[in-house]
DNA sequence: TTGTAAGCGTTATCAG
DNA sequence: CTGATAACGCTTACAA
């Protein structure tokens, strides 16, 4: 009796059922040239020896391990927390694995996720880089040479891009909220620079500009990060002598902070003021009034960079990079209404 | 010229550095017996070349994949959300890469991601199955042969077990509520059977039973999921002829519904209704007033199931299974008060 | 259709 | 301290 400590192998399965190493394989990733007689044999001198697949092995040998690499800033951002979820089930039908990493905005990790991505040979990356702007992080992006999907970042790279289009969808509520009378508009977003809140604030410059209004700076409240404690922030600009009548904000933890702010204040939405939010948290599905909001369609989001990437992944490296815009919309709901008619004061 | 187009090994490197195949090795993984001048050179060709180790090779020679496993029901929701973070830090620095898995209570493909686990030979996982009552789950994950950590779960297998003690904290916020003259206290939770849920009914029950109360089973309220919307069921429940006059829910978005259902009702907290939540969820933290919780220590939950891991790899797999007990604290705040005066009735 | 044998890029075990 | 050499467990030509 041989000690054999060790899991089974193809080998001990090849040996079990008479066959060679070949057929097991070929059994194994499903290959069409078995006969169903040799096929069974193997089957069941697998589930015999309750043989697993070394991954690693077959890694090595085929090149390919199977596996995306998601590299996000927070998987506590509901927004990425979905994405991923969405992700893992598409790329789960097309039989890959998704490997998270969160950088937490740190251009280190950021450079050591990247770089180990790449030693794992993922087959395929899809990154959202916290610090676009940052020299490094945009070198390494650009050196990726694997399958790689950037989203949402205005990098100017040689790698497929979905950009999310956010500005329009915002200047839209923008000319909304001024239409109804609305002047002291203030948005309350993450003070990154990173596109989606450039962008908002574009469309929120835009929204001024097209009705021949001035952007305001002092309306901005930029906050250090999406997820920031915003309670304090807020609550200080309603107490502003012209305190704002309409308010943009983070569709994150930073749209509770504001509803509480407000509600702490003693205001009503609409009719104090008015509450558009970019996102939607699961938190604020069963507000009331429910919050209009400008929203990306993740799903669609998430069909176009698999696909994108999976096309690359067929492909090669060797076609140009791709880019696709996913459309935002605005969506009105009942925490919008007319600027209220007296001048609004200190109460 | 040779045309290498393939990525360089190690082979390359020691080629170019003009050592042999072994010392790249140990410069590479640090080991100490290296001369300074013959690492500088290897540093320097590792350099020029880009050279990327392969992390399949590395996992197939050495058996171990520097890899943590996390089976978690669902990344949307914020308690797993945040401990993936946590746990990615910490193993992070400990030189572990971590993999989530997200089973959305799937039992097939929980069976699927634990035996992608296995085939995936990581040094460790930490699961927390959706299923704890499915056989077929049961058996595999009594049958894992991989270091493990099972999180608050009641499964009798021999695997380490970190179990959160929800039931103590959840009868002493029902006492509290009892000794305020609170008597319909409405449980609104999961009715998942899955220990957290389970342990709360428990303590929710002792509660009562502490004071001599009947417990009340028409003031359960058991939503299919921990992220399930719950606004219309606690509105109805707000509607009846004895109103609750507290409310013990889950610290997911189902606190959001039953705030949002408590205010649509025109009720005011405290003073109408008292209110405690298992977990705090970020949109929480800014409420006001705040609202009282019972919870679990994240850190010291991950701290010791972290360390329960790691001591698990390093004795293997012989030594007995150990089981943690976290403790979960009532924290009392605004949100809690006296029964109103007047019995409720239809308002 | 099936068997045989040569690697994939590392680490580990020896000698030197 | 360093160099040669044999695995690790699988896939994939190529032969039979």
């Amino acid at each position: 009796m041989k000690p054999k400590a060790d899991k089974p192998g193809i080998k001990d399965v090849a040996t079990r059922a008479g066959v060679s190493l070949g057929s097991v394989s070929r059994v194994i990733n499903k290959v069409e040239n078995v006969s169903p007689e040799l096929r069974q044999r193997v089957l069941h001198a697998i589930a015999e020896l309750d043989y697993r697949l070394n991954h690693a092995a077959q890694t090595l040998r085929s090149r390919s391990s199977r596996t995306i690499g998601c590299m996000f800033t927070d998987v506590t951002n509901p927004l990425y927390a979905n994405l991923y979820r969405i992700y893992e089930e598409r790329f789960r039908a097309n039989g890959y694995m998704v490997l998270l990493a969160n950088s937490l905005n740190n251009p280190e990790w950021e450079l050591e996720i990247l770089s180990m991505f790449q030693s794992r040979r993922m087959d395929g990356i899809i990154i959202a880089p916290g610090n676009e702007r940052n020299a490094s992080v945009l070198a390494a992006v650009q050196k990726i040479d694997l399958p790689a999907v950037i989203l949402d970042r205005d990098m100017n790279v040689n790698q497929d891009l979905v950009l999310f289009d956010h500005a329009p969808a915002v200047q839209q509520a923008m000319e909304h909220l001024i239409d109804q009378g609305h002047r002291e508009i203030a948005l309350v977003i993450s003070g990154t620079q990173t596109r989606p809140m450039l962008r908002r604030i574009e469309g929120y410059q835009a929204g001024f500009a097209a009705r021949g209004l001035p952007a305001r700076a002092d309306l901005q409240v930029l906050l250090p990060a999406s997820t920031a404690p915003a309670f304090d922030l807020v609550h200080e600009l309603l107490q502003r002598p012209a305190r704002p009548t309409a308010l943009l904000t983070l569709g994150t933890s930073v749209l509770a902070d504001v509803l509480n702010a407000i509600r702490a204040q003693g205001l009503r939405i609409p009719r104090d003021i008015s509450v558009v939010s970019t996102g939607e948290p699961d938190f604020a599905r069963s507000h009331q009034p429910r919050i209009s909001s400008v929203t990306v369609d993740l799903d669609a989001a998430v069909r176009e960079s698999t696909a994108l990437l999976l096309t690359r992944i067929r492909e090669g490296r060797a076609a140009a990079p791709r880019r696709v815009v996913v459309p935002t919309i605005f969506t009105l709901r009942g925490s919008c209404g007319p600027a209220p008619a007296t001048a609004p004061r200190t109460r």
